[in-house]
RNA sequence: GGCCCUAUCGUCUAGUGGCCUAGGACGGAGCCCUCUCAAGGCUCAAACCCGGGUUCGAAUCCCGGUAGGGUCACCA
């Protein structure tokens, strides 16, 4: 039989990357056995079923190179593409209604006519006896034929008819054997009363259940979360006749020692949004971005990281290839993935780690593909036009080539390429201060230009021969003549090499710039 | 609180009874290189949660603590 996974998200309108890693994770599985892997959208909670709160989960999947067998169509339209569509939980309603019927008639299921307050008196007694309350409804012993004719009449809750003093044991991929007594389950519920249209709509796990045995799925990989709720869907599926899967049950992603939950996560930092904002985004923008943090894709997307080190940082948290790997190819990765490898413990999430490891993605790209990345931030920042012009490529190139390893994030090449693309110098007051307000430097600057004013070829050799022998000449160390030269021609103390700088910006540029500067000094 | 899960440097991990004076990586510290900043090279600090067993021998097996986490809905 063909292995069959699965990830089913509920629309949130962002895609975490806790999901994202369990989702790869059954990608992985798939993807190594020849098998599929479908995505389901578990929208059984109507209020969030909106098209807008299913399209940025499936564009993070499609721009991570997560591909899906079956499901819903990448347009978030609602349709589904695959042979048991639709993969909306929300149109899949009336399979649930009428599985939970038929348990009914099987005596598997039954309405619960308990109230409210009856319940709560009953968990308030068990509580007082430090007991933990398994609660049993109202007509678990009542015939199904009179069930059902009861649940015509009135309409409730239904709830799994739980089988007493019977043990459910199942071999979880990653914790082991799992043995959990049936009485301590208590009777769920499967199917809600009534809402104000009179649907009942279905409960996560039934829902869950249903699907699960519809679609076929032979491999359930999920978070530890659902381990405790894994026994009552192995009930429902033996009730449904249906044969249960297998499950993983993967740690979850913490942050700080704890669930990485959106609520506790920084803000944007004032650099991260300086930096946005240098790429062209505008304060509204990011007013209207609440979605962009360390717990979403999206996130990571407009930051300009890579996605394949993403994928590559998130996979090795939680799984090792061996003792030495860190940078893993996805082609090695899909080749040994096994989710019995997968580690017990939960894995902290490090931002830095995996800003290293999507370095070491970077530096592998060719210039020519560092500038293919770029181009649109490049663009959204205004600093080259739609059809980009030869010229402008050409130099985009050998502003990759000269920065060099300084790129870490697609974005930071707009950092790199402003000083170059821009017609004035935006200068960075700091820099002003600490490089150009200074005594003699006007007077040092004035003499260098003379010096580049006439050299030949103004290439970067001959720049940096004329740099030394100038600092030699006028008795300044090396390193303070290029904080002036650098602030006056770019604004800003940090670049790539100097010579590389000024050779790129051309002779008049370099001249003009550095008669500005003087001005300022 | 009941039930369940987990436990190696700050973090991610290797380790399945002797190869472990515990290996690698990120991060940190220092030095070198150097036109700023990166990158690179070298070096250093840093861990088997605690207590009992089992064994000739334990990070590895067993028991008990402790700590952290998950879950207890007509949420997913």
């Amino acid at each position: 039989m063909s292995i069959r996974t699965r990830f089913a998200p509920s629309p949130t309108g962002y895609l975490h990357i806790g999901g994202v890693r369990t989702a790869l994770f059954n990608w992985l599985y798939a993807r190594r056995h020849g098998g599929q892997f479908i995505l389901r959208i578990d929208d059984t909670d109507a209020a969030r079923n909106r098209a807008e709160a299913v399209k940025p989960i499936l564009d993070g999947f499609d721009w991570l190179g997560i591909d899906w067998d079956e499901g819903p169509t990448k347009d978030a339209s609602g349709d589904s593409f695959g042979p048991h569509k639709p993969y909306y939980q929300g149109q899949r309603n009336d399979k649930y209604v009428a599985a939970a019927m038929k348990l009914i008639e099987a005596g598997h299921a039954y309405p619960d006519y308990t109230t409210q307050a009856e319940q709560d008196s009953r968990r308030d007694l068990a509580c007082r006896l430090k007991k933990a309350y398994v609660h049993r409804g109202s007509n678990r012993d009542v015939p199904p034929a009179e069930n059902l004719r009861q649940y015509k009449e009135r309409p409730v809750a239904v709830l799994l008819r739980v089988p007493e003093g019977e043990k459910v044991v199942f071999e979880d991929h990653v914790r082991g054997r799992v043995e959990v007594g049936t009485d301590t389950i208590r009777d769920p519920a499967i199917l809600r009363a009534p809402n104000a249209d009179g649907v009942c709509g279905a409960l996560y796990s039934f829902a869950t259940v249903v699907d699960e045995a519809d679609f076929g799925i032979t491999q359930v990989i999920r978070a530890e979360e659902h381990l405790a709720n894994t026994p009552v869907q192995i009930l429902i599926f033996k009730a449904l006749g249906a044969t249960p899967p297998e499950f993983a049950h993967v740690p979850l992603l913490y942050r700080n020692g704890k669930k990485i939950s959106k609520r506790d996560l920084p803000p944007l930092s004032s650099e991260e949004i300086a930096k946005l904002k240098a790429c062209g985004w505008t304060d509204e923008e990011l007013k209207g971005r609440d979605d962009l943090n360390l717990a979403t894709v999206a996130y990571y997307r407009e930051l300009g990281y890579i996605p394949a080190a993403l994928v590559n940082y998130l996979v090795r948290l939680g799984w090792a290839l061996n003792a030495t790997d860190e940078i893993i190819p996805l082609e090695t990765v899909i080749a040994n993935f096994d989710t019995k490898d997968v580690t017990k413990a939960p894995g902290n999430f490090d931002e830095k780690k995996l800003l290293w490891v999507q370095s070491e993605y970077m530096r592998k790209l060719s210039a020519d593909e560092k500038v293919a990345g770029s181009l649109s931030y490049l663009r959204r920042a205004k600093l080259v036009s739609d059809p980009l012009p030869d010229a402008t490529r050409a130099l985009l190139l050998k502003i990759a080539e000269a920065a060099a390893d300084r790129i870490k994030l697609f974005s930071d090449f707009v950092f790199y390429a402003s000083p170059l693309l821009k017609d004035a110098v935006e200068y960075n007051p700091k820099a002003v201060a600490d490089k150009l307000k200074k005594p003699g430097v006007g007077d040092r600057l004035k003499a260098f230009a003379d010096e580049l004013r006439t050299l030949e070829p103004f290439d970067p050799p001959t720049i940096m021969a004329s740099f030394t022998a100038f600092a030699a000449k006028v008795g300044v160390k090396p390193r303070d003549l290029d904080g002036s030269v650098r602030v006056a021609v770019t604004g800003e103390t940090i670049g790539f090499g100097l010579p590389e700088t000024l050779a790129l910006l051309g002779r008049d540029k370099v001249l003009s710039r550095i008669d500005t500067a003087i001005g300022m000094t």
